[in-house]
DNA sequence: GAACTTAGTTCATATATATGAACAACGCAG
DNA sequence: CTGCGTTGTTCATATATATGAACTAAGTTC
């Protein structure tokens, strides 16, 4: 269960992000679609804390240093994925399309980083959005850093849902693809969960910490100059894999 | 009202940001003194958002770059207080004590930037903490930003209340005060609201945004030295000043 | 400077939600 | 590979909370 009012702080400060300027609790209340009184509280609770704050009377509300500080504190916990992040840049601008950096969550696939191509037509991801596991580049990256072994289970645990014409439902022929992939060097989403989309990934480890590296675009764009963009993804990759291992968390 | 469940969500950023290692599930209720099942709410709707994620399977959840990557768009948009946080950090570094940049908040301060002296011994506060307007030193160097006309027309809405031996109960001793302080070119809070406590202030202000800058630490550390003290901070000060006319918000 | 407009605040109560307890799934040790 | 100790997950319901409506206060206009 999500929770409401959670829900409608992070709205808050993305709006504050997008907007870059003061709100009225009212001009909240209206753009969040909440009753006032709802904001009220919602401005009680985090200007009590520190993170907003009146910036004159009746002037609206905005954000103190307070949550960039907490943002700043925690990345330092993760050199690992503040690092990488420019990479991640480099392989957007190299290549001109989305670069996505995914977790296994269970059976799924979680978006966490990641950086949008340029092009006004591009594969439009957010953080925190999912996929099936057998369905992304990620995901099958993921799956081929696991031994064979390791990879049936996972997959035999998995319920497949056919998603699209192109999407694998046989554990026995995605097996036979990840084999393929493993050879090829990179793995290949051709459209399997959303029309039109192509991605090209490859996986990245650091003990046991499994990541899925993958530049995704209209398949039009893509598929022609896969094995360019392929060796790209593989040359930041080795990039990243470096910075890896002088890093830990 | 509090938002209790967003307090909590708070209380998760900022534990993340001291322990900068992920969590497990159970941990966090423990440390949040929660049920697993609010914790599993918590989790469940951070990470759909993609602000957290599972680390590995049942290896703990730590944050991924979007909280930070929010907190620095947000930033963007208030340029000053970005600025003249590194003024901030340099006047605590020069004067050994706690720096503090407050907003009033109708009758009250808020600080909304802090940086703590490295000493031992020093005066704690918090992001978000409040004052009266009439006990601190950044409270009263707000008042003496205004003509004395509105001066009045703001302590006649305020309810005096005696914190301290010290604290001024009396609007035209106070009004009094704030004339010599003018004169000064500082305020002063001489443990007016916390015991042993001394604060010393100046005005910012930016067209009608209104900030409080003050130094604060222990009595006996600070009294003998308050015109030197006072000297840095009016340096400070200018220089913020001069940030703040070459930004907007 | 009085009237108006718009902003923020309070509070009782309907309503959504936090949670205890029971369950399921994973990973690790032997 | 099997059993055990944890970790994460579900769900009905008691309980805390979001909210509509009525209010106060600040700012603005004429």
């Amino acid at each position: 269960m999500r929770i409401r009012q959670l829900d409608k702080a992070l709205d808050l400060l993305d709006l504050f992000a997008k907007d870059k300027q003061p709100l009225t609790l009212t001009s909240i209340a209206a753009e969040l679609d909440m009753p006032k009184s709802s904001v009220f509280n919602l401005i009680d609770t985090l200007s009590r804390r520190g993170l907003i704050y009146e910036t004159r009377q009746r002037g609206g509300y905005y954000p103190t240093p307070r949550l960039h500080e907490i943002a700043s504190a925690i990345m330092e916990g993760d050199v690992f994925l503040l690092n990488i992040h420019d990479e991640l840049e480099r392989l957007a601008s190299d290549t001109g399309e989305t670069v996505l950096l995914a977790a296994r969550q269970g059976a799924e696939v979680a978006y966490i980083d990641v950086v949008e191509s340029a092009s006004p037509i591009r594969y439009f991801a957010r953080y925190g959005e999912r996929r099936p596991l057998y369905t992304t580049s990620t995901g099958k990256a993921i799956l081929t850093s696991y031994d064979r072994a390791e990879r049936e289970k996972v997959l035999s645990s998995i319920e497949f849902v056919r998603h699209q014409e192109t999407t694998f439902t046989d554990p026995a022929r995605l097996m036979a693809e990840l084999d393929v992939s493993v050879e090829r060097g990179f793995t290949l989403d051709r459209a399997e969960f959303t029309p039109d989309v192509m991605g090209i990934g490859v996986p990245l480890v650091h003990g046991t910490r499994r990541f899925g590296l993958a530049i995704a675009g209209p398949l039009y764009r893509m598929d022609h100059q896969r094995h360019r963009l392929a060796r790209l993804l593989r040359a930041a990759a080795d990039r990243m894999q470096r910075i890896m291992e002088n890093a830990d968390l």
